[in-house]
DNA sequence: TTATTATTTTAGATTAATTCTAAATTTTAA
DNA sequence: TTAAAATTTAGAATTAATCTAAAATAATAA
């Protein structure tokens, strides 16, 4: 089974109906996993083949994170940032280079919580300082 | 010692100026522990008398987050909220109701985390999902 | 097949939070 | 008092994201 037919795959088994723009967008997020702005992805999509609006970009990532399928990363206020690992983790963005890393967390991290009652969808642990690299610059 | 001049020396303290508007907008952060944005800041600040533009009421929170006495809170991404605790704590916000809970976190929550080399400036811990509340009704 | 219905995509307008600009005001220092 | 520095400001500009309503495409029924 090829690329694309992995994607349609996974694609149907959440329930979403894989068109061409939305297998683009979801290999693009497979295979560039620097967590990406809409822009990014909406201008190396069409980079060889104007193949995308704009407005599907956006509501492909909007229908791709209601179905849990990727998350989106909203560290900044500026833009939000989409992630195709949806399994729980954190990330660290270097206020001098702007590079943002993933953070292994243990799966335990969240036990401590108590949120009895609570029901949880979704979590994110942002942390935002100087990267290792900058510092010994 | 009054409020004001217990504000006065907070701000001096963290080598800010305390002007006029800067002591309002911390005082209005001290008493609204709700995680006001910028715009329900500024409303509640000129509600019985103009004193505050938009623009001061965004350097100076710019200003406040820089410094350290404020943080900011960009668990949506369409827009900041502030917050007076610059402790770590989470927020758990209901998708329902749009209530923003604070979060209690043991003090060594991050303490797994592997980030050798690295500068820690600020941490942030959002969870989104269905309030106790909401959920029971 | 052909017609009908539902879904998806789209260009371009709109919205709204935030930032920018450059001038006015206030404060501080000399 | 005067000059310099800091702060505030109105309104314009920016920009990520959403909205709208039409067009294109796909799915279904007859």
């Amino acid at each position: 089974m090829n690329k694309t037919e992995q994607i349609k795959k996974i694609l149907l088994n959440n329930k979403i109906q894989p068109s061409l723009q939305r297998i683009k967008i979801y290999e693009f997020l497979l295979g560039n996993k620097t967590h990406p702005t809409a822009d990014i992805i909406y201008n190396n999509i069409n980079k060889e083949l104007a193949i995308i609006s704009k407005a599907t970009v956006y509501n492909t990532l909007k229908l791709f994170v209601e179905k849990n399928i990727i998350s989106e990363i909203t560290i900044d206020n500026t833009e939000s940032r989409y992630d195709y690992n949806t399994k729980f983790h954190g990330h660290f963005k270097c206020e001098k280079c702007n590079t943002l890393y993933d953070l292994d967390l243990k799966s335990d991290f969240l036990n401590s919580l108590n949120l009895n009652g609570f029901k949880i969808n979704n979590s994110h642990l942002y942390i935002k300082g100087i990267c290792k690299k900058c510092n010994s610059n």
